[in-house]
DNA sequence: CCCAATCCTTGCATAGTGTGCAAATTGTGC
DNA sequence: GCACAATTTGCACACTATGCAAGGATTGGG
Protein backbone atom coordinates (compact mmCIF):
# COMPACT_ATOMS: atom_id res chain seq x y z
CA UNK A 1 0.00 0.00 0.00
CA UNK A 2 1.94 2.87 -1.16
CA UNK A 3 -0.71 5.47 -1.14
CA UNK A 4 -2.38 6.17 2.23
CA UNK A 5 -6.19 6.36 2.32
CA UNK A 6 -6.42 10.51 2.07
CA UNK A 7 -4.11 10.33 -1.22
CA UNK A 8 -6.24 7.65 -2.68
CA UNK A 9 -9.17 9.41 -1.24
CA UNK A 10 -7.93 12.50 -3.08
CA UNK A 11 -7.31 10.94 -6.05
CA UNK A 12 -10.67 9.28 -6.47
CA UNK A 13 -12.54 12.64 -5.97
CA UNK A 14 -10.44 14.26 -8.28
CA UNK A 15 -11.83 11.11 -11.03
CA UNK A 16 -15.03 11.92 -9.50
CA UNK A 17 -15.31 15.57 -10.23
CA UNK A 18 -13.80 14.92 -13.67
CA UNK A 19 -16.29 11.95 -14.49
CA UNK A 20 -19.25 14.73 -13.22
CA UNK A 21 -17.77 17.42 -15.33
CA UNK A 22 -17.46 15.58 -18.36
CA UNK A 23 -20.89 13.93 -18.12
CA UNK A 24 -22.71 16.99 -17.88
CA UNK A 25 -20.57 18.86 -20.25
CA UNK A 26 -21.49 16.43 -22.78
CA UNK A 27 -24.93 16.57 -22.90
CA UNK A 28 -25.35 20.72 -22.29
CA UNK A 29 -22.23 22.03 -23.45
CA UNK A 30 -19.88 23.31 -21.09
CA UNK A 31 -20.77 27.08 -21.37
CA UNK A 32 -24.32 25.96 -19.93
CA UNK A 33 -23.03 24.04 -17.12
CA UNK A 34 -22.16 25.70 -13.80
CA UNK A 35 -19.45 24.27 -10.83
CA UNK A 36 -22.61 24.55 -9.04
CA UNK A 37 -23.87 21.63 -10.90
CA UNK A 38 -20.41 19.81 -11.15
CA UNK A 39 -20.33 19.63 -7.11
CA UNK A 40 -23.57 19.12 -6.85
CA UNK A 41 -23.23 15.95 -9.10
CA UNK A 42 -20.15 14.95 -7.59
CA UNK A 43 -21.37 15.21 -3.83
CA UNK A 44 -18.97 17.94 -2.90
CA UNK A 45 -19.55 21.48 -1.57
CA UNK A 46 -18.76 24.54 -4.53
CA UNK A 47 -16.07 25.32 -2.33
CA UNK A 48 -14.53 22.12 -2.20
CA UNK A 49 -14.77 21.76 -5.81
CA UNK A 50 -12.55 24.58 -6.18
CA UNK A 51 -9.86 22.83 -3.78
CA UNK A 52 -9.49 20.02 -6.56
CA UNK A 53 -9.66 22.20 -10.05
CA UNK A 54 -8.76 25.58 -10.72
CA UNK A 55 -12.08 26.35 -12.96
CA UNK A 56 -14.30 23.71 -14.84
CA UNK A 57 -11.64 23.70 -17.87
CA UNK A 58 -9.24 21.97 -15.89
CA UNK A 59 -11.49 19.51 -14.15
CA UNK A 60 -12.76 18.82 -17.82
CA UNK A 61 -9.24 18.00 -18.87
CA UNK A 62 -8.17 16.48 -15.06
CA UNK A 63 -4.81 15.44 -15.54
CA UNK A 64 -3.47 13.91 -19.06
CA UNK A 65 -1.35 11.19 -18.73
CA UNK A 66 2.31 12.15 -19.55
CA UNK A 67 5.41 10.62 -21.38
CA UNK A 68 6.60 7.69 -19.80
CA UNK A 69 10.15 7.65 -18.02
CA UNK A 70 10.55 4.14 -19.27
CA UNK A 71 9.64 5.23 -23.03
CA UNK A 72 12.03 8.22 -22.41
CA UNK A 73 15.08 6.32 -21.87
CA UNK A 74 14.13 3.85 -24.55
CA UNK A 75 14.21 6.84 -26.91
CA UNK A 76 17.03 8.70 -25.67
CA UNK A 77 19.49 5.55 -26.01
CA UNK A 78 18.06 3.45 -28.85
CA UNK A 79 20.35 2.26 -31.48
CA UNK A 80 18.00 2.19 -34.06
CA UNK A 81 17.80 4.69 -36.55
CA UNK A 82 16.17 8.72 -34.78
CA UNK A 83 12.79 8.42 -37.05
CA UNK A 84 12.18 4.50 -36.00
CA UNK A 85 12.92 5.14 -31.98
CA UNK A 86 10.68 8.84 -31.94
CA UNK A 87 7.91 6.54 -33.75
CA UNK A 88 8.52 3.40 -31.00
CA UNK A 89 7.78 6.48 -28.42
CA UNK A 90 5.00 8.43 -29.95
CA UNK A 91 3.00 4.68 -30.32
CA UNK A 92 3.84 3.84 -26.63
CA UNK A 93 1.82 7.04 -25.77
CA UNK A 94 -0.15 6.52 -27.41
CA UNK A 95 -0.96 3.15 -26.41
CA UNK A 96 -1.64 5.05 -22.92
CA UNK A 97 -4.01 7.96 -24.30
CA UNK A 98 -6.10 4.61 -25.50
CA UNK A 99 -6.35 3.43 -22.36
CA UNK A 100 -9.57 5.71 -22.03
CA UNK A 101 -10.95 6.43 -25.61
CA UNK A 102 -14.13 7.41 -23.66
CA UNK A 103 -12.27 10.69 -21.99
CA UNK A 104 -9.38 11.14 -24.72
CA UNK A 105 -13.04 12.04 -27.08
CA UNK A 106 -14.93 13.99 -24.23
CA UNK A 107 -11.72 15.86 -23.68
CA UNK A 108 -11.76 16.42 -27.39
CA UNK A 109 -15.02 17.81 -27.74
CA UNK A 110 -14.28 20.26 -25.02
CA UNK A 111 -11.11 21.58 -26.45
CA UNK A 112 -12.70 22.15 -30.17
CA UNK A 113 -15.37 24.44 -28.40
CA UNK A 114 -13.51 26.23 -25.16
CA UNK A 115 -10.28 28.60 -25.36
CA UNK A 116 -9.94 28.45 -21.90
CA UNK A 117 -9.33 24.67 -21.76
CA UNK A 118 -7.32 24.91 -24.97
CA UNK A 119 -4.89 26.89 -23.17
CA UNK A 120 -4.88 24.97 -19.86
CA UNK A 121 -3.70 21.96 -22.31
CA UNK A 122 -1.21 23.59 -23.93
CA UNK A 123 -0.14 24.24 -20.23
CA UNK A 124 0.41 20.24 -19.68
CA UNK A 125 1.64 20.05 -23.73
CA UNK A 126 4.58 22.32 -23.28
CA UNK A 127 5.88 20.85 -20.43
CA UNK A 128 5.95 17.34 -22.05
CA UNK A 129 7.76 19.52 -24.83
CA UNK A 130 9.99 20.58 -22.52
CA UNK A 131 11.10 17.19 -21.42
CA UNK A 132 10.91 15.40 -24.49
CA UNK A 133 13.52 18.27 -25.94
CA UNK A 134 15.84 17.24 -23.21
CA UNK A 135 15.73 14.03 -23.62
CA UNK A 136 16.43 14.28 -27.34
CA UNK A 137 18.69 16.94 -26.85
CA UNK A 138 20.84 14.40 -25.11
CA UNK A 139 20.30 11.91 -28.06
CA UNK A 140 20.94 14.34 -31.04
CA UNK A 141 23.42 16.77 -29.27
CA UNK A 142 21.71 19.93 -30.84
CA UNK A 143 19.29 21.94 -29.00
CA UNK A 144 17.38 23.16 -31.87
CA UNK A 145 17.20 20.44 -33.37
CA UNK A 146 15.97 18.37 -30.23
CA UNK A 147 13.26 21.32 -29.93
CA UNK A 148 12.12 21.07 -33.54
CA UNK A 149 11.97 17.18 -33.15
CA UNK A 150 10.18 17.22 -30.13
CA UNK A 151 7.55 20.01 -30.96
CA UNK A 152 6.82 17.68 -33.99
CA UNK A 153 6.59 15.01 -31.75
CA UNK A 154 3.48 16.42 -29.51
CA UNK A 155 2.12 17.96 -32.68
CA UNK A 156 2.19 14.68 -34.51
CA UNK A 157 0.09 12.86 -31.43
CA UNK A 158 -2.29 16.11 -31.73
CA UNK A 159 -3.00 15.75 -35.29
CA UNK A 160 -3.49 11.99 -34.52
CA UNK A 161 -5.82 12.52 -32.43
CA UNK A 162 -8.21 14.50 -34.15
CA UNK A 163 -7.59 12.60 -37.42
CA UNK A 164 -8.99 9.64 -34.84
CA UNK A 165 -11.88 11.84 -33.72
CA UNK A 166 -13.30 12.55 -36.98
CA UNK A 167 -12.48 9.26 -38.93
CA UNK A 168 -14.91 7.35 -36.94
CA UNK A 169 -13.20 3.75 -38.08
CA UNK A 170 -9.30 4.77 -37.72
CA UNK A 171 -7.84 3.32 -34.53
CA UNK A 172 -5.58 6.07 -32.73
CA UNK A 173 -2.66 3.73 -33.74
CA UNK A 174 -3.64 4.00 -37.28
CA UNK A 175 -4.31 7.38 -37.15
CA UNK A 176 -0.67 8.37 -36.03
CA UNK A 177 0.96 5.83 -38.79
CA UNK A 178 -1.05 7.75 -41.34
CA UNK A 179 -0.28 11.50 -39.39
CA UNK A 180 3.29 10.24 -39.11
CA UNK A 181 4.01 9.09 -42.71
CA UNK A 182 2.62 12.46 -43.55
CA UNK A 183 5.21 14.04 -41.39
CA UNK A 184 7.99 11.87 -43.07
CA UNK A 185 7.36 12.70 -46.36
CA UNK A 186 7.30 16.40 -45.35
CA UNK A 187 11.03 16.18 -43.88
CA UNK A 188 12.02 14.36 -47.42
CA UNK A 189 10.44 17.11 -48.85
CA UNK A 190 12.36 19.53 -47.21
CA UNK A 191 15.69 17.97 -46.54
CA UNK A 192 15.84 16.73 -50.17
CA UNK A 193 14.95 20.64 -50.89
CA UNK A 194 17.38 22.15 -49.03
CA UNK A 195 20.80 20.18 -49.53
CA UNK B 1 -11.40 57.05 -47.47
CA UNK B 2 -12.41 53.32 -47.65
CA UNK B 3 -13.18 53.52 -44.19
CA UNK B 4 -16.69 55.10 -42.74
CA UNK B 5 -16.14 57.16 -39.74
CA UNK B 6 -18.00 55.06 -37.52
CA UNK B 7 -15.57 52.26 -39.21
CA UNK B 8 -11.84 54.05 -38.38
CA UNK B 9 -13.32 54.87 -34.77
CA UNK B 10 -14.13 51.71 -34.08
CA UNK B 11 -10.88 50.54 -34.90
CA UNK B 12 -9.26 52.83 -32.88
CA UNK B 13 -10.75 52.40 -29.65
CA UNK B 14 -10.26 48.44 -29.95
CA UNK B 15 -6.82 49.84 -30.40
CA UNK B 16 -7.34 52.30 -27.56
CA UNK B 17 -8.34 49.55 -25.46
CA UNK B 18 -5.60 47.16 -26.29
CA UNK B 19 -2.53 49.86 -25.58
CA UNK B 20 -4.40 50.67 -22.09
CA UNK B 21 -4.80 46.64 -21.24
CA UNK B 22 -1.38 46.24 -22.31
CA UNK B 23 0.23 49.28 -20.08
CA UNK B 24 -1.56 48.16 -17.40
CA UNK B 25 -1.04 43.90 -17.82
CA UNK B 26 2.63 44.78 -17.85
CA UNK B 27 3.06 46.73 -14.80
CA UNK B 28 1.36 45.08 -12.47
CA UNK B 29 0.19 41.54 -14.41
CA UNK B 30 -2.97 40.46 -15.71
CA UNK B 31 -4.44 39.02 -12.57
CA UNK B 32 -4.11 42.05 -10.64
CA UNK B 33 -6.10 44.33 -13.59
CA UNK B 34 -9.61 44.44 -13.95
CA UNK B 35 -11.50 45.16 -17.21
CA UNK B 36 -13.34 48.37 -14.55
CA UNK B 37 -9.43 49.94 -14.88
CA UNK B 38 -9.05 49.10 -18.17
CA UNK B 39 -12.24 50.48 -19.29
CA UNK B 40 -11.86 54.02 -16.81
CA UNK B 41 -7.96 53.97 -18.52
CA UNK B 42 -9.32 54.08 -22.41
CA UNK B 43 -11.93 56.27 -21.19
CA UNK B 44 -14.94 54.07 -22.35
CA UNK B 45 -17.27 52.45 -19.61
CA UNK B 46 -17.25 48.91 -18.45
CA UNK B 47 -20.43 47.86 -20.41
CA UNK B 48 -18.57 49.30 -23.65
CA UNK B 49 -14.72 47.33 -22.86
CA UNK B 50 -17.28 43.88 -23.59
CA UNK B 51 -18.58 45.49 -27.16
CA UNK B 52 -14.91 45.55 -28.26
CA UNK B 53 -13.77 42.30 -26.36
CA UNK B 54 -14.57 39.46 -24.68
CA UNK B 55 -12.73 39.23 -21.77
CA UNK B 56 -9.32 40.97 -20.75
CA UNK B 57 -7.12 38.58 -22.43
CA UNK B 58 -8.56 39.17 -25.60
CA UNK B 59 -8.21 43.17 -25.72
CA UNK B 60 -4.40 41.89 -24.35
CA UNK B 61 -4.11 39.82 -27.46
CA UNK B 62 -5.85 42.41 -29.76
CA UNK B 63 -5.86 41.14 -33.60
CA UNK B 64 -2.35 39.61 -34.40
CA UNK B 65 -1.55 40.58 -38.33
CA UNK B 66 -2.68 36.98 -40.06
CA UNK B 67 -0.87 35.58 -42.90
CA UNK B 68 -0.55 38.26 -46.35
CA UNK B 69 -2.61 37.01 -48.84
CA UNK B 70 -0.11 38.23 -51.52
CA UNK B 71 2.50 35.92 -49.67
CA UNK B 72 0.08 32.82 -49.39
CA UNK B 73 -0.17 33.05 -53.32
CA UNK B 74 3.76 33.40 -53.73
CA UNK B 75 4.09 29.92 -51.59
CA UNK B 76 1.47 28.44 -53.75
CA UNK B 77 2.95 29.34 -56.96
CA UNK B 78 6.72 29.93 -56.07
CA UNK B 79 8.96 27.90 -58.62
CA UNK B 80 12.37 27.94 -55.94
CA UNK B 81 12.15 24.89 -53.90
CA UNK B 82 10.11 24.47 -51.05
CA UNK B 83 12.00 24.92 -48.02
CA UNK B 84 13.06 28.36 -49.91
CA UNK B 85 9.53 29.11 -50.93
CA UNK B 86 8.49 28.49 -47.16
CA UNK B 87 11.47 30.08 -45.84
CA UNK B 88 10.71 33.23 -47.59
CA UNK B 89 7.21 33.01 -46.82
CA UNK B 90 8.07 32.78 -42.70
CA UNK B 91 10.33 35.77 -43.92
CA UNK B 92 7.60 37.98 -45.15
CA UNK B 93 5.44 37.06 -42.02
CA UNK B 94 8.02 37.71 -39.43
CA UNK B 95 8.77 41.21 -41.29
CA UNK B 96 5.03 41.58 -40.49
CA UNK B 97 5.55 40.64 -36.74
CA UNK B 98 8.54 43.14 -36.60
CA UNK B 99 6.51 46.10 -37.16
CA UNK B 100 5.54 46.35 -33.34
CA UNK B 101 8.03 44.42 -31.80
CA UNK B 102 7.28 46.50 -28.24
CA UNK B 103 3.12 44.88 -28.72
CA UNK B 104 4.88 41.93 -29.59
CA UNK B 105 6.87 41.45 -26.51
CA UNK B 106 4.26 42.49 -24.08
CA UNK B 107 1.79 40.21 -25.64
CA UNK B 108 4.60 37.42 -25.38
CA UNK B 109 4.67 38.23 -21.68
CA UNK B 110 1.37 37.90 -20.73
CA UNK B 111 0.93 34.31 -22.70
CA UNK B 112 3.81 33.57 -20.74
CA UNK B 113 1.46 33.60 -17.78
CA UNK B 114 -1.67 33.10 -18.49
CA UNK B 115 -3.59 29.78 -20.14
CA UNK B 116 -6.63 32.03 -20.91
CA UNK B 117 -4.57 33.81 -23.20
CA UNK B 118 -2.97 30.71 -24.81
CA UNK B 119 -5.87 29.44 -26.05
CA UNK B 120 -7.21 32.81 -27.56
CA UNK B 121 -4.27 33.33 -29.35
CA UNK B 122 -4.22 29.30 -29.95
CA UNK B 123 -7.38 29.78 -31.43
CA UNK B 124 -5.52 32.44 -34.06
CA UNK B 125 -3.17 30.17 -35.05
CA UNK B 126 -5.49 27.68 -35.50
CA UNK B 127 -6.67 29.37 -38.17
CA UNK B 128 -3.77 30.84 -39.86
CA UNK B 129 -2.12 26.80 -39.90
CA UNK B 130 -5.78 25.66 -41.48
CA UNK B 131 -5.03 28.78 -43.82
CA UNK B 132 -1.69 27.55 -44.79
CA UNK B 133 -2.29 24.12 -45.34
CA UNK B 134 -5.00 24.86 -48.02
CA UNK B 135 -2.26 26.82 -49.43
CA UNK B 136 0.31 24.14 -49.23
CA UNK B 137 -2.05 21.65 -50.35
CA UNK B 138 -2.70 23.23 -53.57
CA UNK B 139 1.32 23.06 -53.98
CA UNK B 140 2.12 19.42 -52.75
CA UNK B 141 -1.37 17.61 -53.42
CA UNK B 142 -1.04 15.92 -50.23
CA UNK B 143 -3.29 17.04 -47.29
CA UNK B 144 -0.96 14.63 -44.97
CA UNK B 145 2.22 16.38 -45.93
CA UNK B 146 0.70 19.70 -46.18
CA UNK B 147 -0.89 19.91 -42.92
CA UNK B 148 2.58 18.92 -41.38
CA UNK B 149 4.75 21.68 -43.33
CA UNK B 150 1.80 24.16 -41.86
CA UNK B 151 2.39 22.93 -38.44
CA UNK B 152 6.31 23.60 -38.73
CA UNK B 153 5.43 26.81 -40.18
CA UNK B 154 3.64 28.31 -37.40
CA UNK B 155 5.41 26.33 -34.88
CA UNK B 156 9.46 27.45 -36.34
CA UNK B 157 7.51 31.07 -35.65
CA UNK B 158 6.31 31.10 -32.33
CA UNK B 159 10.01 29.31 -31.41
CA UNK B 160 11.59 32.28 -32.94
CA UNK B 161 9.94 34.52 -31.45
CA UNK B 162 10.34 32.81 -27.44
CA UNK B 163 14.27 32.89 -28.95
CA UNK B 164 13.88 36.83 -29.83
CA UNK B 165 12.16 37.45 -26.31
CA UNK B 166 14.75 35.43 -24.44
CA UNK B 167 17.90 36.55 -26.06
CA UNK B 168 17.89 40.86 -25.26
CA UNK B 169 20.34 40.88 -28.80
CA UNK B 170 18.87 38.72 -31.28
CA UNK B 171 16.36 40.43 -34.34
CA UNK B 172 13.28 38.63 -34.68
CA UNK B 173 14.63 37.68 -38.39
CA UNK B 174 17.75 36.10 -36.98
CA UNK B 175 16.04 33.93 -34.50
CA UNK B 176 14.10 32.49 -36.93
CA UNK B 177 16.97 31.99 -39.13
CA UNK B 178 18.11 29.77 -35.90
CA UNK B 179 15.31 28.05 -35.56
CA UNK B 180 14.88 27.42 -39.24
CA UNK B 181 18.55 25.56 -39.66
CA UNK B 182 17.26 23.61 -36.18
CA UNK B 183 14.15 22.45 -38.34
CA UNK B 184 15.99 21.32 -41.39
CA UNK B 185 18.54 19.56 -40.16
CA UNK B 186 16.12 17.71 -37.69
CA UNK B 187 13.84 17.39 -41.24
CA UNK B 188 17.41 15.83 -42.66
CA UNK B 189 17.85 13.50 -39.43
CA UNK B 190 14.74 12.10 -40.07
CA UNK B 191 14.87 11.56 -43.81
CA UNK B 192 17.88 10.16 -44.15
CA UNK B 193 16.93 7.68 -40.96
CA UNK B 194 13.46 6.57 -43.09
CA UNK B 195 14.93 6.15 -46.84
C1' DC C 1 -31.28 70.58 -44.13
C1' DC C 2 -33.96 67.06 -42.10
C1' DC C 3 -35.52 62.50 -41.22
C1' DA C 4 -35.44 57.65 -40.55
C1' DA C 5 -32.57 53.76 -40.09
C1' DT C 6 -28.67 52.05 -37.96
C1' DC C 7 -25.04 51.66 -34.95
C1' DC C 8 -22.80 52.79 -30.52
C1' DT C 9 -22.55 53.82 -25.66
C1' DT C 10 -24.05 53.43 -21.22
C1' DG C 11 -26.36 52.08 -16.72
C1' DC C 12 -28.61 48.66 -14.44
C1' DA C 13 -29.81 44.08 -13.11
C1' DT C 14 -28.27 39.59 -12.74
C1' DA C 15 -25.96 34.98 -13.03
C1' DG C 16 -21.72 32.95 -12.44
C1' DT C 17 -16.53 32.61 -11.09
C1' DG C 18 -12.93 32.22 -7.89
C1' DT C 19 -10.48 33.40 -3.35
C1' DG C 20 -9.64 34.28 1.64
C1' DC C 21 -10.83 33.07 6.03
C1' DA C 22 -12.21 30.50 10.00
C1' DA C 23 -14.75 26.71 12.16
C1' DA C 24 -15.66 21.99 12.16
C1' DT C 25 -14.50 17.39 10.77
C1' DT C 26 -11.58 13.59 9.61
C1' DG C 27 -7.22 10.88 8.81
C1' DT C 28 -2.15 10.14 10.45
C1' DG C 29 1.50 8.79 13.16
C1' DC C 30 3.33 8.25 17.52
C1' DG D 1 -5.79 7.84 22.65
C1' DC D 2 -3.61 12.27 21.54
C1' DA D 3 -1.53 15.94 19.08
C1' DC D 4 -0.95 17.29 14.41
C1' DA D 5 -2.04 17.94 9.67
C1' DA D 6 -5.05 17.80 5.87
C1' DT D 7 -9.82 18.31 4.23
C1' DT D 8 -14.44 20.05 3.91
C1' DT D 9 -17.57 23.53 4.18
C1' DG D 10 -20.14 28.04 4.66
C1' DC D 11 -19.83 32.73 4.18
C1' DA D 12 -18.40 37.13 2.53
C1' DC D 13 -16.59 39.47 -1.12
C1' DA D 14 -14.46 41.20 -5.48
C1' DC D 15 -14.60 40.41 -10.13
C1' DT D 16 -16.34 38.65 -14.82
C1' DA D 17 -19.61 38.69 -18.41
C1' DT D 18 -24.26 39.10 -20.57
C1' DG D 19 -29.05 40.80 -21.60
C1' DC D 20 -31.82 44.60 -21.97
C1' DA D 21 -33.52 49.14 -22.82
C1' DA D 22 -32.87 54.10 -23.12
C1' DG D 23 -30.53 57.71 -25.11
C1' DG D 24 -26.99 59.68 -28.40
C1' DA D 25 -24.33 59.91 -32.58
C1' DT D 26 -23.54 58.75 -37.68
C1' DT D 27 -25.20 57.69 -42.11
C1' DG D 28 -27.47 58.19 -46.44
C1' DG D 29 -31.60 59.57 -49.01
C1' DG D 30 -34.68 62.90 -50.27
Amino acid sequence: MTLSLRQRRRLETAREIQKATLKLVVQRGIENVTTEEIAASAGISTRTFFNYYLNKEAAAIGEPPGYREEDMEALQTGTASLAADLKTFLDKHMETLAEDEAVLRMVGSVLRSNEKARGILDGFLASERDQLTECLFARVKDRQIAAALASNATDVTERAIRLWEQSESLSLIAALDIIWEGLLSAAQLLAASSE
